[in-house]
DNA sequence: ATCCGTTC
């Protein structure tokens, strides 16, 4: 009887695992066939076996039966979690974190499923209840594992350091009664760091020490460039500003330089690259974001790539291959669009810089912030240790000026009255998302083209959100109705389609976030795809990689720019809406602007008013001006 | 699941 009992259980945790895709090599559906060929327990794996089943080859069959034996630290993690009703999940979270030890850990310290972030409160709690037959709330290592908890949430929403009354809250909300012990005996062994007033995970207290020490040896380290006049051999058609920012370069070996959209901030970097060319000097561009460096590369002739292809990114492990041991060759480095750095990869850019190199960092702080913790870019403006030179002339204005009026009123968290006059920019009121909807495709297949001879291919509409009535999957299909109905051939999609890349792809000719039409079908299963550069092909493999893009997120529309937009902001999108998201999304229009919002006029200079909903909290600001 | 980057 017991025997069935525990039979019956193995049966329930080896499908459970084999199910959960966490067996290297195993999709769903062979884990199905596995189960339907009643291989039922880790004994029942074995190459005779698997390769008794359809559709499973025997390389194959060897393969499973290798990769199989190699996860026991891992299958033997699942395993307790499946017993105790956790998503068997967590146990790729905990092996990564805690190595093939983690079961031995976790069995000592059940929360420590909760420290590493592998499981929430209540899933961790209910772990140590299976664990152990009587847990009690105040057990120091629950504890211990919500400071760490805590610290981790608060690096989702981008935060590098908490402050310890705000961790305090946190675990008071978790019904946790000593909560100064708790913080006490964390620091004391060594799992979070303490600076007065604030704890920090160690990764990210390391990453913001090592940025400042890293940025303060570059400055010490570095010697003037060159004389005055090698840069004005170079500063031809340049404003004085930009020349500035060129002479700070030069002479520093930190250096940044900002402005909005049209101050040339691209006109300087090209000149930057002309004066690196004459002095015979080591020059390397890099950026964030396959686009981003895409972009640079256009505009400024010479090569540029991603920072993680810069550093020799090994996978998504966090481990660089270059770095204090095997420098960049370079004498000087331009990063653009910096305000999408995080302080991890901050961390490592720094470090694998050679003492002498000049680092300049280009980027305009008022946009999103990045998606990794910190404010790295804005931190670095704020501790005053380097030189900024802030680009305010506008170069583009050949129009009115309305949305450049606009954009330098939002910067500044101000929602001025607009005026129609010509046109340029247009504020429409709805009552509700739908209604957000309907008159987004009566603006872009109606009004925009009639009104100011724009046509519909050179306007890009931008949400907040995917889902929704004014979400971009709503809209797309909507627009898809009017503009270009049609069956969607291959994978969806049909010639005249508008579709947006969501992955690199730079091998094959487009990068993430990149807007293009589809201009001919290549047989039932690829496609040809004009992304501004003439048509490429977009093979089978990457069509997992295109949605639909009439309309697409302000977050994925970040570094593009179109003739006329048309920017939803309903009020599904909630506390997202804020000045960085709005001032991105306003400032991707060149001639032409409608924004389209639900509720009230002041939904939306309430949202510009608060620059943010939860401010992030990071200490590279003092550690920067405590290190110069 | 309010949004989002990086690689082989």
């Amino acid at each position: 009887m017991s025997n069935d009992l525990e039979d019956a259980s193995q049966v329930n945790v080896f499908s459970a695992f084999a199910l959960s895709g966490l067996w290297p090599g195993l999709g769903k559906t062979a884990a199905q066939s596995l189960l339907n060929a009643h291989i039922n327990s880790p004994d029942d794996v074995t190459v005779k076996n698997l390769k008794a089943i359809a559709g499973i080859s025997p390389k194959r069959a060897e393969r499973l039966v290798v990769s199989f034996q190699e996860s026991q630290p891992l299958y033997r993690v699942a395993e307790e979690l499946i017993i105790a009703g956790c998503e068997p999940k967590a146990a790729a979270i905990a092996i990564n974190f805690f190595g093939s030890s983690a079961n031995t850990i976790i069995s000592e310290d059940p929360w420590s499923l909760l420290a590493c972030g592998a499981l929430d409160v209540a899933a961790a709690d209910r772990f140590a209840q299976y664990k152990i037959d009587d847990i009690t709330a105040d057990d120091s290592r629950r504890g211990k594992a919500l400071v760490q908890w805590a610290l981790r949430q608060g690096a989702k929403a981008g935060s590098t350091a908490l402050a310890t009354t705000t961790v305090g809250q946190a675990l008071e909300r978790n019904r946790f009664p000593n909560v100064g012990s708790a913080i006490n005996e964390a620091v004391e062994e060594g799992l979070v760091i303490d600076f007065d007033g604030f704890l920090a995970l160690e990764i990210f207290a390391f990453a913001e020490e090592s940025i400042a020490i890293g940025l303060a040896r570059l400055e010490e380290a570095a010697s003037k460039l060159c004389q005055p006049e090698a840069i004005e051999s170079v500063a031809d058609g340049l404003d004085p500003e930009q020349v500035a920012a060129i002479i700070q370069m030069a002479a520093h070996g930190v250096s940044i330089l900002t402005g909005g959209p049209g101050t040339g901030k691209s006109r300087t970097v090209r000149a930057i690259v002309e004066l690196c060319e004459q002095l015979d000097l080591e020059i390397a561009l890099a950026a964030p974001t396959g686009r981003a460096a895409k972009r640079l590369e256009e505009l400024t002739g010479l090569a540029a790539v991603t920072l993680h292809r810069l550093l020799g990114a090994q996978g998504t492990t966090g481990t660089f291959a270059r770095g204090e041991s095997w420098p960049l060759d370079v004498q000087v480095l331009v990063v653009d669009e910096a305000s999408m750095i995080d302080v991890e990869l901050a961390a490592a850019l720094v470090s694998a810089i050679p003492d002498g190199a000049h680092l300049l960092f280009v980027g305009d702080p008022a946009q999103l912030p990045s998606i990794g913790p910190g404010q790295f870019l804005k931190d670095l403006i704020d501790s005053d240790a380097f030189p900024v030179t802030e680009l305010l002339t506008l170069h583009r204005q050949e129009h009115g000026g309305a949305i450049a009026r606009l954009a330098t009123a939002v910067r500044r968290g101000e929602f001025p009255a607009v005026s129609n006059e010509d046109k340029e920019v247009v504020v429409v009121a709805t009552v509700n998302s739908d209604e957000c909807a309907h008159r987004v495709v009566q603006l872009v297949t109606d009004s925009i083209p009639r009104a100011l001879s724009i046509s519909p291919s050179d306007i890009q509409v931008l949400t907040p959100i995917h889902r929704g009535r004014a979400g971009t999957a709503a809209l797309n299909e909507a627009l898809k109705a009017v503009l270009n109905p049609g069956s969607g051939e291959v994978f969806g999609y049909d010639i005249g389609d508008r579709v947006v890349a969501t992955a690199n792809h730079l091998d094959d000719g487009f990068a993430n976030g990149e807007v293009g039409a589809v201009t001919s079908l290549e047989g039932r299963n690829a496609l040809r795809v004009d992304f501004g550069q003439g048509p490429c092909l977009v093979p089978t493999k990457d069509l997992i990689d295109l949605k639909h893009g009439w309309a697409v997120t302000i977050h994925r529309s970040q570094g593009s720019e179109w003739p006329a937009v048309v920017v939803v902001l309903p009020s599904e999108a909630g506390t997202m809406l804020n000045r960085p998201l709005i001032y991105t999304a306003l400032t991707r229009a060149q001639r032409h602007l409608s924004i389209v919002y639900a509720g009230n006029p002041g939904v939306i200079a309430n949202a510009i008013a608060s620059l943010t909903e939860r401010p992030r909290s990071s200490r590279l600001c003092q550690l920067v001006k405590e290190t110069r």
